[in-house]
RNA sequence: GCCCGGAUGGCGGAAUUGGUAGACGCGCCAGACUCAAAAUCUGGUAUUGGCAACAAUGUGCAGGUUCGAUUCCUGUUCCGGGCACCA
């Protein structure tokens, strides 16, 4: 009787169906475990055997789980939306909706072959508006909610509104300080200011504190194609197809703020049970990084005109009367003594204006224009002093009113309250003020001539000028070492800092840094850049240094300008190497001048106040330094960047957004965007005969007039949408009520195994977790990270195979030829001095024929005499050897007439490896493997191939060996001529011991996902027990329960034929117990000095003393000792020896 | 460029905590069964030298730590993945 997989199989997976052996209640007694594979897109080109291992992994897992005693949800679906689909669709004309469905039948056919457990009533598409009903829903509530950063959660954005309304935003400020509001003068407003905001102005604020919001953002805009292209279709600029090039072009983007869940994905980080790497990979995503942010003003370039700062003895110009530097630091210095030490009303007033609650930032003990006062209001000019009563003095008097005309004169108004009216009558204190920050703000319109000055030292007259440039630095130790500035060449001051003569230069500069993708720019080894005329002060050391623009400063990093220091920093010092800028050093020897040298041991030189701190120590040094002089703020600082949350596509989920406000005409995203109400969902895609952008870039969604007139949103949602949550899905999959019925995700909780690639390190694992944290949040789950534990496969890469190709022209007849080299004739040719001559001999001698009737001279024709390698089917190809008849025959005949240049008689093909792909014809599809092998040795050979993490190059050859071994594990049971040969006897004390030897292995290498050691544990078993001829059923039938996991169907049929009823999948796992396995002794290597010599068995039980006298009795040891006695004698129990001369 | 992995016989890989490098399988070689082939079974197989016993070398490369390193450290080369609109 022989084992025959292929009616086994068949028959399994039929009667599993049909009794729904893989249905999974909410409800068990049993303890839940949920193992899931990441979302798969179902490409058109169908399975290849790189796609099931994950699978394959995580079928034996849950099967095992089960075994253990688990209820075990092991769902699968498909993540439908896509570019290919839309691509296709462009391409073919085919719908997505139907090239889809069609894909995914291919898909679940290809899955059913290799006999896994999902719980296919759970299965769930993205596409399938009961599915993106709750997409979009849960997209409302992002739209609808805001982070609220004192409770560290989101919350609803009603909640926000009540604050606003109450004390305005001075606790909750807009969470991006860059963004700007028209009608809106300041960040932050009063509660009364907010309930002056017309409509459009509320709703342009709230839109600042939505996790889902509408900003605008750069996409790779190609005109010709008039479409919107991914950053892997853009290649040096250009079109992947067709070469045309490629800009940057602002577009209404949908965003989510994952940046304020920045700090609780990095932390959480801690709770996950995934690999150090993948942590790694995405702390670095996150970017965490902590420094300081730097105000440097902005100068004209030195000139005799104005001077540098510090000289004292020039001439001031203009109105600005300005107190002489010295005496500039000096009042600083008393203004923050005088903070640390507040009188009771000074204190009481405070605490009663800080923290913007009068809607305008208030610094106390601020030098202005020579005097220190007590509170000082910049942006509306406003004084407030508060006065013991030594003003009451005449000599006071005369002397603060004097004070008052002539701050007055700077267009600054005062007022002054005693410590009375501060300490018994605070209301009508503050009142006061209000009226008169009402007055101030009135007049502010009507004080010509003056900016708003922050602090004495504007050299430029105009307020963006006098803001200067921020930088982020990690290093604020360098400050010193600053040699020149770099902006991103989209820098927004770029086009106002430029001087006249640069101006050309500059425009040309930032239309080539249009062209470059965002990776382009940042791979770039050649150094690019433009200097744009102006300077920068350094606040600290006063030195003015060139603002340079260049393409690896990016302006969605820190603030989109760098303080470039040379010394310290490898990009910045070649920068400065090319364009010849000078360079401090600040570091003595730690610097060469040759390389940038970015320790933080050295100690500080040419670095004014810091000489002689060792750098590590300095930052703080420097971050106190400017927050005291508020020239800078210590700055927490993440290089993720909000994630862009539209597409400019059809096939997506709609937004549930209306556009409402705007007038009649305007295109749609103009006015205030709304949510369509819960009860409207789904809003369903419409069907679409083109899939053409709209006019402006727009997704195809716009050319749709029943929707544009709806004034709908024309943006879809990019394919992370529905694959950031369809793990919630899968446990309630059904419910038309909610997403997740939340007695069910209680129940399931979090997913105990994901399996998937590497790939999604950054992606779709970190969009997961903040959906899932933003639900958490808001209460519709009781966890707040998706997945505990997290196991990468690698990727099965294809062997491809080569073949080599001379194409020659006939001059007479024009008939083309075309020769194939031999892989190792080529070799041979190409190492030879002159390679075109070799081949040209090759020719000559094989085909004198075709020889003599080319013509060699043709340049062209020369080039062509070095073959190029072409693709070739792997599948026509045994080993290397090219089957040259089938070659003849494929593709349609395309080369059945070519000539051959052999070796010993055979075409060797040259081979590398690379992704498995159809267009490099090294695709193996699993259909053919499980056909000719059956779903279980497939199963067992793609996890023998290696450990599942590691990626590894395919070779069907191997799959036989695996074979053998099913069918030598059912030669145990059945022999082909005598049938049955399994006995009932007792086991023997071998026999269990091999048992039990495999049934830890087995286990311990399952739970820690060592699949590849597991088959190879169990190949041992069979060659064992086949040793011993046992063929004893309570031996055998525990290794079939083992094995079930990874050879279901065998398992289950030799199972049935030992007479056990009910499924294998169901039945108890063994139990391994350790005296079956003890041993009394062991062989141990005997090293002379590190080297292994010999063997000696001693007993486990063994002491130093009876281990040395052994030892040094043995002939072997006695011979390498020559005499000598030995040093030391290292004895480790259960290892080994070492004796060491 | 930056971040994360990986590199062990002819091939895929094993060595779980620093302790016999090469388990298991493929391939290859030899043998048994057979008229023959397939299938199956048995034995051998890191490299070099040697009839053998045995010896030397050997885990990408160059160093280091250690009685002992595939494993830890430093540097380096090559290959794979990611880098924000492929999913």
């Amino acid at each position: 009787m022989e084992y025959n997989f292929k009616t086994i199989e068949q028959r399994w997976q039929q009667k599993w169906k049909v009794e729904g052996v893989y249905k999974v209640s909410n409800n068990a007694s049993k303890p839940k475990y949920y193992v899931l594979d990441m979302f798969p897109y179902p490409s058109g080109a169908g399975l290849h055997v790189g796609h099931p291992l994950g699978y394959i992994a995580s079928d034996i897992f849950a099967r095992y789980k089960r075994l253990k005693g688990f209820n075990v949800l092991h769902p699968m679906g498909y993540d439908a939306f896509g570019l290919p689909a839309e691509q296709y669709a462009i391409d073919h004309g085919i719908h997505p909706a139907v090239s889809t469905e069609n894909n995914i039948n291919t898909f679940r056919k290809q899955l059913d072959n290799i006999g896994f457990c999902y719980d296919w009533s759970r299965e769930i598409r993205t596409s399938d508006p009961s599915y993106y009903k709750w997409t979009q829903w849960i997209f409302l509530q992002l739209f609808k909610s805001w982070y609220n950063r004192d409770t560290k959660k989101a919350e609803s954005i009603d909640g926000l509104i009540k604050i606003l309304e109450t004390e305005g935003n001075g606790n909750h400020p807009i969470p991006n300080p860059k963004s700007q509001i028209p009608n809106l003068k300041s960040q932050i407003f009063s509660a009364s200011d907010w309930k002056g905001f017309d409509e459009a102005t509320q709703q342009a604020i709230l839109m600042e504190y939505r996790l889902a919001y509408c900003g605008y953002g750069e996409v790779n805009w190609c005109e010709a194609l008039g479409t919107v292209l991914a950053n892997d279709e853009v290649i040096n600029g250009v079109s992947e197809r067709g070469g045309y090039p490629v800009v940057k072009k602002k577009l209404r983007q949908w965003y989510l703020r994952i940046t304020e869940y920045a700090d609780r994905l990095q932390g959480d980080l801690d709770t996950l049970e995934w690999s150090d790497a993948m942590k790694e990979m995405q702390t670095n995503w996150i970017g965490k990084s902590s420094g300081a942010e730097i105000k440097f003003s902005l100068a004209s370039p030195p000139s005799p005109l104005l001077p540098e700062r510090g000289d004292a003895d020039s001439p001031r110009t203009g109105r600005f009367l300005k107190t002489a530097d010295t005496n500039w630091h000096i009042l600083k210095e008393y203004g923050r003594l005088n903070r640390q030490n507040p009188t009771a009303a000074e204190d009481a007033l405070w605490q009663n204006i800080r923290n913007n609650k009068l809607g305008v930032k208030v610094r106390r003990q601020h030098a202005v224009q020579g005097y220190i006062v007590d509170f000082a209001l910049l942006e509306v000019k406003l004084i407030i002093e508060v006065d013991g009563e030594y003003h009451n003095v005449e000599q006071q008097k005369i002397y603060d009113e004097a004070r008052t005309g002539y701050l007055k004169e700077f267009g600054l108004n005062l007022i002054r309250f005693s410590n009375d009216e501060v300490l018994n009558d605070i209301h009508s204190v503050i009142g006061k003020i209000k009226d008169e920050i009402q007055v101030q703000k009135k007049n502010s319109s009507t004080h010509a001539g003056l900016p708003l000055l922050s602090k004495e030292k504007g050299l430029g007259d105009e307020a963006k000028r006098e803001a200067g440039v921020k930088v982020y630095t990690t290093r604020p130790d360098t400050i010193f070492g600053v040699d020149f500035m770099v902006l991103a060449p989209e820098h927004e001051l770029v086009g106002q800092i430029t001087t006249a003569e640069q101006k050309a230069a500059v425009e040309e500069y930032v239309a080539y840094v249009k062209s470059r993708s965002e990776r382009e720019r940042m791979s770039e080894k050649k150094v690019t850049g433009c200097f744009t005329g102006a300077y920068a002060v350094n606040p600290l050391s006063g030195k003015h240094i060139p603002v340079w623009i260049s393409e690896y400063v990016l302006a969605g990093y820190g603030t989109g300008a760098i303080m470039a220091v040379p010394c310290g920093d490898e990009r910045d010092h070649k920068f400065a190497k090319h364009f010849n800028i000078p360079v401090t050093n600040i570091i003595g020897d730690y610097y060469n001048g040759e390389e940038a040298n970015p320790t933080k041991e050295a100690i500080l030189q040419n670095s004014g106040f810091l000489d002689g701190i060792v750098m590590k120590d300095a930052a703080e040094v420097v971050i106190q330094w400017l927050e005291d002089n508020e020239e800078g703020v210590r700055k927490v600082n993440y290089k993720m960047r909000d994630a862009a949350f539209s597409r400019q596509r059809y096939w997506g989920e709609p937004f549930p957004i209306v556009w409402k406000g705007a007038s009649l005409n305007d295109a749609v995203g103009q006015g205030i965007a709304y949510p369509l109400d819960e009860s409207e969902l789904p809003l369903e895609l419409p069907h679409v005969e083109s899939y053409k952008p709209g006019a402006e870039g727009e997704g195809p969604l716009a050319n749709i007039e029943t929707w544009t007139a709806q004034h709908l949103e024309t943006n879809t949602m990019p394919g992370y949408a529905g694959s950031s949550w369809y793990f919630l899905r899968y446990m309630d999959p059904h419910n038309n009520e909610v997403f997740c019925d939340r007695k069910v995700s209680d129940y399931w909780n979090q997913v105990d195994l994901y399996i998937g690639g590497t790939e999604h390190a950054v992606g779709h694992l970190l969009y997961s977790r903040m959906w899932t944290k933003v639900l958490y949040d808001l209460g519709y789950i009781g966890f707040n990270e998706p997945f505990k534990k997290l196991l990468n496969q690698g990727m099965i890469q294809g062997s491809s195979r080569f073949v080599y190709r001379v194409d020659l022209k006939s001059n007479t007849s024009g008939k083309s030829e075309q020769i194939f080299i031999s892989r190792n004739v080529l070799t041979e040719a190409e190492q030879s001095e002159s390679p075109g001559n070799s081949i040209k001999d090759l020719i000559r001698l094989k085909f004198p024929d075709i020889y003599n009737d080319m013509d060699f001279s043709d340049i062209a024709q020369k080039i062509d005499l070095i073959p190029a390698p072409i693709h070739v089917d792997v599948n026509i190809v045994d080993g290397l050897e090219l089957n040259i008849e089938a070659f003849k025959k494929w593709r349609n005949g395309e080369y059945a007439n070519a000539k051959f240049i052999l070796e010993d008689g055979k075409y060797i093909c040259g081979a590398e490896v690379e992704k498995m792909s159809k267009s490099k014809f090294n695709t193996v599809n699993p259909d053919e493997l499980v056909l000719k092998y059956g779903a279980d040795t497939f199963r067992m050979y793609e996890m023998f191939l290696g450990p599942v993490e590691q990626s590894k190059p395919w070779d069907t050859k191997g799959i036989e060996g695996v074979h053998r071994f099913l069918k030598k594990l059912w030669r145990l049971f059945y022999d082909e001529q005598k049938g049955k040969v399994w006995t009932e006897e007792q086991p023997t004390t071998e026999e269990l011991k091999t048992l039990h030897r495999t049934i830890k292995k087995v286990e311990e290498d399952t739970e820690r996902f060592s699949f590849n050691t597991a088959v190879s544990a169990f190949m041992i078993a069979v060659n064992e027990l086949s040793d011993l001829q046992c063929h004893k059923k309570e031996i055998l039938e525990n290794i079939l329960v083992l094995l079930t996991p990874y050879a279901p169907h065998i398992a289950e049929e030799l199972w049935q034929r030992l007479g056990n009823s009910g499924n294998v999948l169901d039945a108890p796992y063994p139990v391994f117990e350790e005296k079956y396995i003890i041993e009394s002794s062991k062989s141990y290597p005997v090293a002379i000095n590190g080297k292994t010599r010999t063997d000696i068995t001693i007993a486990l039980d063994a002491t130093q003393q009876q281990v040395e006298e052994m030892i040094l009795a043995n002939v072997v040891v006695q011979k390498w000792l020559e005499g000598k006695s030995p040093k030391r004698i290292i004895y480790v129990k259960n290892r080994m020896i070492n004796v060491v001369v």
